[in-house]
Order: C-alpha cells, then structure tokens, then sequence
DNA sequence: CAGGATCCCCCAAGATACTG
DNA sequence: CAGTATCTTGGGGGATCCTG
C-alpha cells in the first residue's frame, strides 16, 4: 500500500488514489464482511454463519483491518457485557455501491469467465496458453 | 479460489458467484492492467510506461491471468514478427464498468479513509485500537 | 523488446489451542 | 462467545540475470 498522491496526468494508473480503494479489495474477505453488515449490525458469531467458511481468526484480523480504515465500527453491546457488534460507517455505506457494482457483474457474467477459463486447456492460469 | 457454486439461499455470501469477481480484483495489479488497456491494444512497453512501477516479469504474469480469465486477447502483431499486443476482449470490456465504479469511489472517499487510517493512532492495521 | 528462469521475502490465511 | 497466541504454508510480487 503506496498511498503516495502522484502528480500523473493519467489520473488512473500510476495515482494511488484509485489503488487505494483497490487495495481494500485486495482481501479474501473484506468484500464479503461488508456486505455480510449490509443490513445491520452484527455480532461476530453470526457473521461466521452467514459468511461461512471463515475463522474465526481470519474475521477479526478482516474486521480489524475494515476498522483501521474507517468502514467499520466496533461496539460493545449496550447491556451484556462482552458482547460485541460491528457495524457499517457512513463511509463503509458509500462503499457499498461499488461491491455491489462488482456482485453484479460475477452475476452476469460469470458463466463466461468459467468458460474461458476451461477453453483456457491448462489448469495453471499463469503457464502460456498451449497451442495456437 | 474456489468457484463452487452453492444452493445458498443467501446469495451474496457463501455463493461463490460474487467470489468469482472479487477474485478477480484481489490482485494488486489485474484492476490497474485492466485498466491501462482501456482505451485500445497495447504493447507491453506501452503498458510498463503508462502504468509505473510494475515489474515486466509480473506485467507478464497478470497478463496471463487476465488471459486465463477470458478478459484480454494477446495478439501477434500483423507485420512485425515479435511485437506483441494485449488487448481487452468484450468479456473484458464489460469490466470496466465495476472498476470504474471503484475507482470514482477512491476519488470520492479516498481522504477519508486515509483519515480514519491516521486516527487510528497505530501503524499497524491488526493491532486493537489503542484507548477506547 | 518479449518473457522465461531463479531466488527471496513477506504476509494473508488456515489450523489448533488457549484465555477471559 | 470474543479474542489472542503460535506455527505453518502457499503464492503474489519484487529483483536480477539471461535468451530469442
């Protein structure tokens, strides 16, 4: 993570302004945790069963880090005392749009990334394509 | 990366459809080629350039799992025998749109996510917030 | 210039076990 | 149940050198 702010002309590429937003998806999981807080607060062990598939390790280091950049906020229940909830910020709310816009295109399109990746004929993504 | 799809009632979780894309942005450098070939072919000095601060060894890389994935086109070039051109395939193109979604948010948002980033008093991005 | 071959490092992520 | 502490690993990514 290079947060440097560049002078570029190309305003996309080099300038970190844009990688910073695709560093917050470069996770396993943070994608997943947001979206998993889209309706509500939520308290880690129902986190663990809706997402599936994640530890519970992996979810607070995942929380931590959503934290850390503001998208998330942790609180202690009101009454029970070690009970906690994690909630969407204002800005972990803005941020919604674009995982949405991503979701919706895994949707779309999905079918023809698995196609391609079959027609690809190797099973190793990064081994040059065989024939042709 | 495991592109199992599931019956989940929950659609957005555990399926493994939104994963698809997700996986897709979870390189550090898919999102920024992808974006680099935005407007037409490009050879891959082209890219080194516009690009900055990518390694021709990992440019190679990501291209061959952009490839892989159905979302770039590695050319011949008509005339010249060893010049090469990486272009976006239509799969491709239906990417940006995501992307772009992303990136106007880093534009949008990027200052306040490096504030939380420096109000959070620690460096460390896992390490429990300090008071509070 | 394209891109393969090596070597190395770091860290996200998993598994497991333990505390308040 | 929330969270930490260890240990391990796979692979992305950087650097460097070498070839057609």
């Amino acid at each position: 993570m290079w947060y440097v702010t560049t002078d570029a002309t190309d305003a996309f590429l080099a300038d970190c302004r844009a990688r910073l937003a695709f560093d917050l998806l470069s996770n396993t999981w943070n994608a997943v945790v947001l979206w998993a807080l889209r309706d509500g607060p939520r308290r880690p062990v129902e986190l663990r069963e809706r997402i599936g598939g994640i530890s519970s390790k992996v979810l607070t280091e995942t929380l931590r880090r959503l934290q850390f950049n503001g998208l998330v906020d942790r609180q202690l229940h009101p009454d029970a005392p070690s009970r906690v909830e994690y909630r969407l910020t204002a800005l972990g709310r803005t941020f919604l749009g674009p995982i949405d816009a991503v979701g919706a295109w895994a949707f779309e399109h999905g079918d023809e990334v698995m196609a391609a990746q079959e027609a690809a004929g190797t099973a190793d993504p990064l081994s040059p394509p065989p024939t042709r």
